[in-house]
DNA sequence: AAAGCCGCCAACCGCTCCTCG
DNA sequence: GCGAGGAGCGGTTGGCGGCTT
């Protein structure tokens, strides 16, 4: 049984977008929004398939794109968010202001794919150097220690992590578990900047905080729990292969 | 100057997930 | 609970422009 085309190939064109093509989805999606893609080819008057019209939406028409050479901090981010993340594209995307990810999927396929570049005079890695641990399968794997991963709130996230304050650390594992789930949500809830959640020392992660924080992340993408644990599994293995490759 | 090669990137395709009836 | 349709995502492709020979 083959699969239904998502419009049909008739009447529909293909191809690079004209600029009248552009402005009529540009005026239709300004006076009355996004969404419904399927009808809005038909409602502007375009020849197109619903999907194409927000492909061309997104990643060129939507407002706020930035145009341009990717710099050399976005190039960082990349890296390090693609370390995080895997080939997510759309959440490293939503990470990098004005990128989309189309354009990050194509400079990560044909700039940073082929070979990792030296890092940066300037980059301060979250991954400690070997000598910084002096067992650090066992501090990686076994225990649970979230004594240096500074807790952040909405109130005051930038002045915490910049003088790395530990005034509230838990001291059981329920408060942990807040602590690390606060720390995953004020990142998400972008509370808490990039840049900020980057400077966490990794090496420090407990296989709780990669729990909360795997699981932050799927709930993402559903915000429920049932799935959240029943796509807990593969992502945590994910993420523990991640934290063990920062350690080594 | 012309032909061939190569890299970039916009766009398409197919799959999965989500929502709704 | 199930199925259909819509939306979103990541992988892939093809055209175009620049570079090399």
């Amino acid at each position: 049984m083959g699969r239904r085309p998502c419009c049909s190939k008739e009447g529909v064109k293909r191809g690079p977008w004209t600029a009248q093509e552009d402005k009529l989805l540009a005026d239709y999606i300004r006076a009355h929004g996004e969404g419904k893609w399927s009808s809005v080819s038909k409602q502007a008057g375009l020849k197109r398939c619903g999907k194409s019209c927000r492909l061309r939406w997104l990643n060129y028409l939507r407002p706020n794109i930035k145009r341009g050479n990717i710099t050399q901090d976005e190039e960082d981010l990349i890296i390090r968010l693609h370390k995080l993340l895997g080939n997510r594209w759309s959440l490293i995307a939503g990470r990098i202001p004005g990128r989309t990810d189309n354009e990050i999927k194509n400079y990560w396929n044909t700039n940073l794919c082929k070979e990792p570049p030296p890092p940066p005079n300037n980059f301060v890695s979250c991954r400690p150097s070997k000598e910084a641990s002096s067992d650090p399968q066992q501090q990686s794997k076994a225990e649970v220690n979230l004594s240096n991963v500074p807790k952040y709130n909405n109130q005051n996230a930038e002045s915490e992590c910049s003088e790395g304050s530990l005034s509230s650390l838990p001291t059981t594992r329920e408060e942990e578990d807040y602590s690390s789930r606060d720390l995953w949500m004020n990142f998400y809830t972008r509370e808490m900047s990039l840049s900020q959640f980057l400077d966490i020392d990794f090496s420090n992660l407990s296989n709780l905080f990669a729990e909360v924080l795997v699981g932050g992340y799927s709930s993402t993408k559903a915000m429920h729990d049932d799935d959240v644990e029943a796509d807990f599994g593969a992502q945590l293995a994910a993420f523990t292969d991640l934290a063990d490759e920062w350690i080594m």
